[in-house]
DNA sequence: CTTGCTAGTGGCACTCCGTGCCGTTAGCAT
DNA sequence: ATGCTAACGGCACGGAGTGCCACTAGCAAG
């Protein structure tokens, strides 16, 4: 009521672009806090916003709901994401410039581990939260499907429809797999090195390559029809890898 | 507050197994086509309850939450495929074992095509449907994942941590993908026949197979290192089936 | 038949999420 | 100094989901 009642008269945030990024940063870190100490559901969005220093509308103006304040801004890196894809190489194969792009979320984690740690520790603990990140999971997932179907058509694979959406959740698994035994391995873990093993491991078993390349050679693979699997595919790749023209990570 | 008010008498429902089941649908039909008439987040739980003749409380003791409402019962199904992989032949190839327990689901939803369509209909267009779909995908995707990873550390795969979670995903986009093709293809799809056909292309990329089977032989392949990998992986395979011991669909 | 027990039901009240609305105010330009 | 713009905070409202409890259908025992 007062006209001059003494209250903080913090700047505004959001004016700035840097000062939404802060005070997203803020809400974040405060919500994962709340969540590890009191428990997910018995901390309300009001215990967020007034640990943040502002108000229970602003807070829904940076979030859509309660769970996605824990989360990074999936919309912002879905664009990169899809910005890589639109501007790459058309001669590469599709399979590993997914892999490449995907590469830009788990980097992202990998830049804060405090943060990335603490919010592994909710999404395995909470159902709604793990949901969510499974959704947000299965957006990538719908955009590598787009990418790949359309490069699998122009490559004339007849079942590009079929192979598409396969690939690209090998491709999602990979990712995934590797940034669960990073957060789990406490700093022991190589998460590149790591993802390079992922990832050739999901392009041996889904990139089409391209035909007619440089460095054609023909290789004669002696296999047994009881191999199991794995091992023929490690064996025709490395026949295959002995290949001068290809140095790919 | 009159005590002998005419209302409908209506037996309880619940008592019974089959009770609890006829009441669960009824509510799952009423509340899909009210989400298709009057719009998702214009129907409250109370029409869903009463156009069932239930009251609010009781729709949620039937269902979680109302996004869940239109779902089949997931848990119900997750048990049959986890006891499906239970009783499964160790002898067989994991991969086929889950493409198999997979079949469950797609059965179930082939079952009843009128509501799978509209069900399909309400998740195309309503985000937070998609999503809770999306998290009951990846339910069934960590069971495969763990059993997967169980068997292919029993085959001695050093790289059993990372190619079960991969295969898993993969197994689970290839049945979406065939469910997905099934309901957009308005009856002209063989649904079983386009999963023979995914799942064969799943095991090709992710079967570790058994060493040391009958029927043991050896075959030469003859490839160019640039040729497609699915062109290879596809003439391997032909070379390999031309096996006559196995008949795997 | 009567009595008691059990379990599903429905109503009530409550908390909290998410949103529309609006007055306020900081920060900027003119 | 004066307006303009856009973020902010508060308020109120509808609806989701839950705990509580009285009620009653259906069953079991006497």
């Amino acid at each position: 009521m007062s006209v001059d009642t003494q209250q903080a008269p913090r700047p505004r945030a959001g004016r700035t672009v840097a000062g939404r990024r802060r005070l997203r940063g803020a809400l974040t870190r405060a919500a994962i806090d709340l969540f590890l100490e009191r428990g997910y559901d018995t901390t309300t969005v009001d215990d967020i916003a007034a640990a943040a220093g502002v108000g229970r509308r602003t807070f829904f103006r940076y979030f859509r709901s309660k769970e996605d304040a824990i989360f990074p801004n999936h919309d912002e890196l879905l664009v990169d994401i899809e910005r890589r894809l639109a501007d790459s190489d058309d001669e590469r194969d599709p399979v590993e410039t997914v892999c490449d792009a995907v590469r830009l979320v788990l980097d992202f984690y990998l830049r804060d581990p405090e943060v990335s740690l603490k919010r592994y520790a909710l999404t395995r603990t909470v159902t709604s939260l793990r949901d969510k990140e499974v959704a947000s999971v299965d957006r990538y997932q719908r955009v590598f499907t787009r990418y790949l179907r359309a490069r699998f058509q122009a490559a004339g694979d007849p079942l590009a429809e079929m192979r598409a959406p396969i690939a690209a959740a090998a491709v999602a698994a990979a990712h995934n797999h590797v940034l669960r035994q990073w957060l789990r391995g406490d700093g022991a873990v190589d998460a590149h090195a790591l993802a390079d093993q992922a990832f050739a491991t999901v392009r041996l078993a889904h990139s089409p390559a391209t035909p007619g390349e440089p460095g054609d050679r023909t290789v004669v693979a002696v296999l047994r029809t009881s191999a199991p699997a794995p091992e023929v595919a490690e064996r025709i790749t490395k026949a295959l890898a002995r290949n001068p023209h290809d140095d790919a990570r």
